[in-house]
RNA sequence: GGUCUCUUGGCCGAGUGGCUAGGCGCCGGUCUGCAAAACCGCUUACUCCGGUUCGAAUCCGGAAGAGACCUCCA
């Protein structure tokens, strides 16, 4: 292969040739939604972020097994009430079985996602769904002496791991300095220490999800989902795991420390994590009133947003930073993304129908080398973003006819438009008028531009003037170019 | 407080020890009956203070500011 795709690895906190345990193949889990509620930009960075890395791989010709599991067990609410599973509450509340709530906001999830464009995984196992491997796995753990039984819970040892193993090996956490730090706030606990972690958990006589196993009627432990299911499909050790850098401890740090107690390796090549966004500054909370769901982005009612702002505005924002800093997600610079995405995406469109002539001075290997190298280099889509736009200043101009483009060059960016933008980015066009296409609209606006178009030869500019703006005043705008008159729906 | 990350032009946001990313906005222009749109051009920044170097926004040290994680739970 002539790239040498180089990933961060936070294992090593150092970027790293990316060379999978058994190629061609290459396995990658990625942490996926508690199905507790509407997906919301939360959900989006993540899952777009390691769907460039699988749509990257993908393209470089690696066979991919991408698991993005659906978490539906064992949630408590971190307000007060303690005790109460997040799903199990939600049911409660709306009279319905869990399990329809969990189904409920996966499908929610799954329209979102496939708005946003992001493929699905090749594998999506949900945590409900492997209960007795996870029951095999706390066994196992048992097995081993690196966890103890108490109250029908299970926890790990975690000091007791530490002496044989590094646990703190991904975040650099010191366990010595943990358990000088700690003071037990009051003995309520049936942990040996306070930062020994449930890999079994007894359920509290609310809690609806429950499953029978060897110690209590209960529910697995949170991080013990992921060491399962990502062993069980990807094996003991896979290439990437994914996933947000809120979640590198004490979730993966576990994972680790699990799946080493169980199995006695490493089970991960290569970590990766995105950052965080913030709006307007501040992390995204609910209790700071800046809560958006995804749909709400989408059709922009909710109060902070000026406007709505497309699934594809959404990716292609994202996209212009970089996955491992945190991006702040601001109308101003969402309006910015939004043209920015219309311009490159006319620019590409406009393409088909250039007439080819001499060749200019415009190097297209060259862009297409830069691209390769920007999404090699841990996938900076921003660069890649930034070359393109490059490609659209030599567009427009030949499309100006300011200077000319050879066939050689024209089918070059046509190649750099399907293997960037479609394939690798998966920015695709979305069509403003979807719903007009067809029938009676189209042929409506038709006649009614060409009424204006004859009273505005016959100098007729107040009539002309009148039907523009009335129209602009029903949602659809009339622009006058060259070719004719264009018109769109303005929301 | 502990661990870690970050601080780039009006805004967003890349990047490299010397070769002015890119986007949006502004301004200027082309086009247009006008407007909008579209297109072209323009806009030389790197928190502060030291140090290394022929040369640093880029490396090192210090200061200031910002953010994330650090009880339970997912």
């Amino acid at each position: 292969m002539e790239h040498q795709l180089k990933v961060f690895n936070s294992l090593t906190r150092k970027k790293e040739d990316f060379i999978p345990i058994n190629p061609p193949f290459a396995g990658m889990y990625v942490c996926g939604p508690t199905v507790y509620g509407d997906p919301h930009l939360g959900h989006a960075r993540p899952a777009i972020t390691f769907d460039i890395v699988y749509r990257y791989l993908l393209y470089l010709g690696y066979k991919v097994r991408y698991v993005r599991n659906i978490t539906d067990v064992g949630h408590l609410e971190n307000d007060a009430d303690q005790g109460e599973d997040k799903i199990a509450q939600k049911a409660r509340l709306e009279k319905l079985e869990p399990m329809e709530v969990a189904q409920f906001y996966t499908n929610r999830y799954h329209k979102y996602m496939d708005m946003l464009n992001v493929l699905n995984p090749s594998i999506e196992p949900h945590a409900s769904g492997h209960i007795l491997e996870q029951i095999e796995m706390v066994q196992k753990i048992l097995d081993k002496g690196m966890a103890y039984e108490s109250e029908g819970s299970v926890y790990f040892d975690v000091e007791k791991y530490n002496k044989s193993n590094n646990y703190g090996i991904l975040s650099g956490r010191n366990v010595e300095e943990m358990i000088a730090n700690t003071r037990e706030l009051d003995g309520q606990s049936d942990k040996h220490n306070s930062f020994d972690f449930a890999i079994w958990k007894k359920a509290s006589p609310s809690h609806i999800m429950r499953w029978n196993s060897p110690w209590s009627e209960g529910f697995p432990g949170w991080h013990l989902e992921c060491s399962v299911m990502s062993a069980k499909y990807l094996g003991e050790t896979f290439d990437i795991h994914g996933g947000g850098m809120d979640l590198l401890f004490p979730h993966h740090e576990s994972e680790i420390a699990q799946s080493v107690a169980a199995n006695g390796k490493q089970p991960v090549k290569y970590w990766l994590h995105n950052n965080m966004i913030t709006i307007n500054g501040q992390k995204m909370g609910k209790s700071l009133g800046n809560f958006i769901t995804l749909e709400e982005f989408i059709n922009g009612s909710h109060e902070s947003l000026e406007q709505a702002y497309s699934p594809m505005t959404i990716r292609f924002f994202i996209l212009q930073a970089h996955y491992r800093g945190t991006v702040d997600f601001s109308n101003s610079a969402l309006q910015a993304s939004g043209k920015a995405y219309e311009r490159l995406m006319k620019a590409f469109a406009r393409l088909e129908g250039i007439a080819v002539g001499e060749s200019s001075n415009f190097d297209v290997a060259e862009l297409e080398k830069d691209c390769h190298a920007a999404m090699d280099d841990d996938f900076n889509t921003p660069m890649v973003i930034a070359r393109l736009f490059d490609a659209v200043k030599f567009i427009n101009s030949v499309a100006e006819k300011q200077i000319s483009m050879s066939i050689e060059q024209k089918t070059a960016l046509q190649k750099i438009r399907k293997n960037f933008i479609d394939e690798i980015l998966g920015i695709k066009q979305e069509s403003q008028n979807e719903t007009a296409g067809a029938g009676l609209d189209e042929e409506l606006m038709k006649l009614i531009i060409e009424l204006r178009l004859k009273m505005r030869q016959e100098k007729n500019f107040a009539m002309s003037d009148f039907i523009r703006d009335e129209l602009k005043n029903t949602g659809i705008e009339l622009k006058d170019t060259k070719e004719g008159t264009d018109w769109s729906k303005t929301n």
